[in-house]
DNA sequence: GTACTGTTGCCTTTTACCTGCAACAATCGT
DNA sequence: ACGATTGTTGCAGGTAAAAGGCAACAGTAC
């Protein structure tokens, strides 16, 4: 479990940090930036949105996937929600059904605007 | 402006209560609840999403209505995205049409209002 | 006038998110 | 084998923003 956590670590370990060269680069203590890859923190089990973007940043990996792992949802998408609210209501109470016929709709039209993926992965 | 607190002011005269009347039931001041009415929160323009819980419920409106005019994302909602990320990842940055047409799609299938389907994950 | 109503400025509490050390075990290069 | 580096964990806080409380005020209506 935590997903998260690990998925920190691996970025981490692929570009070579250590706990204590990582810290100071996304401005946290090295000790806390091991609770957060074992998910041990003393409340909830991620850390901040801004903490999240900075590892995001330093270690090239992408943002809103992290975002989700950690539990949260992305502004990218909460956007879109706030924009068109119906829409997602919907989306949120049908069945899984009509969900996955959904994706199949969508799914090859990445050609949009919008926020793009920033990197590849 | 602040169409939520209009909203607010809306269903708590509906139901002909006055600030100081509701703002026990809810558990909070009555000039906080004045101030949300309002829009003149010292921070930020909605209160916390346990007051719009209560508040949907006692004054007996839509609770995820209320959330989304707070701009805050239902947990209905966000437990769907979470479940099914890269789905909601790809509307989130699809155009408008494609949107539009996943919303015809999925309209009809609002049969359960009131309950939200609880399905297995 | 007095009995309500709503408004506003300033104050306190709570919570989320960390800090920072200290002490420890494991691993590793030399 | 030795010190150096690495990660783990407990604890004892700190801080800034979020959330809300209190009391004095002003309008209205009886």
């Amino acid at each position: 479990m935590n997903a998260f956590g690990e998925k920190i670590r691996e970025l981490r370990k692929a570009k070579g940090f250590s706990l204590r060269t990582l810290a100071p680069m996304v401005g946290v203590g090295y000790s806390y930036l091991s609770k957060v890859e074992n998910g041990k923190l003393d409340f909830g089990d991620s850390p901040s949105e801004a903490l999240i973007h900075r590892l995001a940043d330093t270690l090239d990996g992408d943002e809103d996937e992290l975002l989700l792992m950690a539990g949260r949802i992305p502004e990218s998408i909460s956007r879109r929600i706030l924009d068109q609210p119906e829409v997602f209501r919907a989306l949120a109470n049908c069945d899984d059904e009509t969900l996955k016929s959904v994706a199949n709709t969508v799914q090859k039209d990445l050609t949009g605007r919008g926020e793009r993926p920033r990197r590849s992965h």
